[in-house]
DNA sequence: CCTATTGTTTGATGTCTTCAAGCATCGAGT
DNA sequence: ACTCGATGCTTGAAGACATCAAACAATAGG
């Protein structure tokens, strides 16, 4: 019968988990040569192109901002960015293919997090999962 | 019965927890005027003081990048340096009242992950308590 | 068309981050 | 006590990040 814990410490041992697996992803990133916020990028364009705007609106920062990141990651060849067929104001960034063995590099890479879920059984990892969408849902 | 979600599933959803929690802290500590480096800073004196390097290791930061971080932290009076007594090339850094009760009040603000924790039943906190801890032990 | 809005970029300013270099202090060994 | 290497902190330089205000082009709705 395990006690339970108070909101108090699930709070802290949330901070800690977050950021361990923070701290992860940076280190992996920076084993790259990418900062944190690039690779964060890259993980969001992993999954579809993305305008400026809905890349900035999705990490939470100003749009301006996201100018010099993408910048940054066209020179080294990780996206590319293609004017939109539909609004020429509009640009959708793409991952490259070198960005996109560059973002799934990292995540192998996360030796602790890897680690730390290899340590779960089948049933636990489901019941993470599971409690995970309910305290952070989409 | 539960589906097994795969580990790349799981990396996944753990990925996007992470950010929500880390923007919802971001958030909160913008509203308190202070970056998340600084709050971040502020999370880990909570417990006790520390040196200046201590705080660069546990933040896993160069400790010239403390300096300047404690620097503002200190002209807010959020912090204070105190040189050690027992070895004067060590500064311990302490927070001040005010900079405990903007911790607090930065905790209490984290409105997603509040609401989001409130939506466990007791059992379900501790199971995600105990799962957390597997993953991420200190 | 005219006008307000939207998407992106630029420039200014402040913070973060790392590295190399510097100073002060400590500690171990002589 | 003295020297010397190691340790703790700070400084300066350079690049990245972050936000704001302002500019510009293009769109959308009247």
């Amino acid at each position: 019968m395990p006690s339970i814990p108070s909101k108090a410490q699930l709070m802290e041992l949330l901070a800690h988990s977050v950021s361990t697996h923070y701290a992860d992803f940076t280190t992996a990133a920076a084993d790259m040569g990418l900062t944190s916020s690039q690779a964060k990028t890259l993980t969001v364009l992993r999954r579809a192109p993305a305008s400026m705007r809905s890349l900035a609106v999705t990490l939470a920062c100003d749009a301006s901002n996201m100018t010099g990141i993408i910048d940054r990651l066209e020179k080294r060849d990780l996206v590319r960015r293609e004017v939109s067929a539909t609004d020429r104001r509009v640009k959708n960034v793409a991952l490259t293919e070198t960005g996109e063995k560059a973002i799934d590099t990292i995540r192998e890479r996360m030796e602790q997090t890897q680690t730390g879920l290899d340590s779960l059984s089948d049933e636990e990892r489901a019941e993470l999962f599971r409690l995970l969408t309910v305290v952070f849902p989409r």
